[in-house]
DNA sequence: GTGGTTTAGTAATGGCCATTATGAAAAAGG
DNA sequence: CCTTTTTCATAATGGCCATTACTAAACCAC
């Protein structure tokens, strides 16, 4: 019983989504977020809560329809091939959009002021889950013998990420897909072989 | 004639330049800046102008009095040796002060309202012109021999940098010094290397 | 000492911010 | 049709923001 919604509450977090992409937490307004939903106020906040909520949700779609190549590249066959599909996904995605270039996880909040602390904690918490489960499949990779017995994975994994996240600074910065492949190549160039992935096909 | 200016003017623009690293340009309110700096807010307009020009006087010292290691590293003999001491040296600024961890040129605006983009283009000005240096250089060591013919300087100029600015965004994540120079010894590990490079020292 | 000039500190000013009260409109149940 | 419930839209609310009048104090020249 009651009043049916008006608008669609998927389109409208998708709009937010976009917002937050391109202008961070802090920097986006409800003038912005609604202009660009196309939906007064209070039918954000009777939808959302308010703008902290919104934001999170926000970043767990952007994780479920954007960040879908992590899992993915978890599931190749070769840790390097894991760490090539990370850099060049991340290359296409930070460039993909010219409205919103970067990563949302990145610009969501770097730096800010206090009361954005727990939105940034959020994100460092996404960050650092992407991080442990890279780590985890380069230790199997390891223990597979794809990767040298002197590799460390732990710091593979901070070094694969390091690199996206300097990719998304620079896609803010208005550089090019292929500068950023560029940058992903150099990456790989210094990637550890080990004694089976030489000429290691997709063996099981 | 006149009243002279009670406070030092040097102090307090250290003081707005960490509470800027710290906070960003827009998270950085004058209620903060007047309290680190312990002034009143007149003084501060009084010395500075408005709060961009603050800023942009914060952004000049910091690359003077904190990121002289990049001349510094220009000059070393080899390209390896540049890009090693790069990336060292913000492993360990980044995460030297507890209070302000990260870089300044990528905390102080990544994304933000339409306000704050002068200042964004003002640090991606800044970070350009770092890059082109380094371009530069690498450019020189091809030149010498010290990078192989098949090197790219443009390439490997921005790769450094891109992990300079992923550990940077590490570094604000809470990273330890330790972590990060892990992981500038995986981006350093086999540096290309060209013929006279293998074995070469200081040699002029 | 006095006048002119610069700074210091208090307290405003107008604007934008996130959030919400209020009441009209619309849908479903009886 | 009428009541109940939910959504919609306008417009308000209080707070913080950058910026600045304004007044008192300190200093220099004379």
């Amino acid at each position: 019983m009651g009043r049916h919604r008006e608008f669609d509450v998927e389109k409208a977090l998708d709009a937010a989504l976009c917002v937050f992409w391109r202008k961070g937490y802090e920097g986006a307004s409800y003038a912005d977020l609604t202009e660009a939903a196309g939906v007064e106020r209070p039918a954000l906040y009777s939808a959302f809560g308010n703008k902290e909520a919104l934001f999170r949700r926000a970043l767990a779609r952007y994780y479920e329809r954007y960040m879908d190549f992590i899992p993915e590249a978890l599931q190749l066959p070769t840790a390097r091939e894991v760490a090539a599909h990370i850099l060049y996904s991340a290359a296409a995605l930070h460039t993909r959009y010219p409205g919103h270039t970067g990563c949302l996880g990145i610009n969501g909040v770097l730096a800010g002021s206090d009361e954005a602390e727990p939105v940034r904690q959020a994100l460092i918490d996404a960050r650092a889950a992407g991080e442990t489960q890279l780590r985890e499949r380069f230790e199997r990779a390891k223990a597979e013998g794809d990767l040298p017995g002197t590799a460390k994975p732990d710091a593979l994994a901070a070094f694969v990420m390091a690199v996206s996240h300097g990719m998304a600074v620079q896609a803010k910065a208005g550089f090019s897909r292929d500068r950023l492949e560029a940058v992903a190549e150099q990456a790989l160039s210094t990637w550890p072989t080990g004694s089976r992935s030489t000429f290691s096909g997709t063996s099981s």
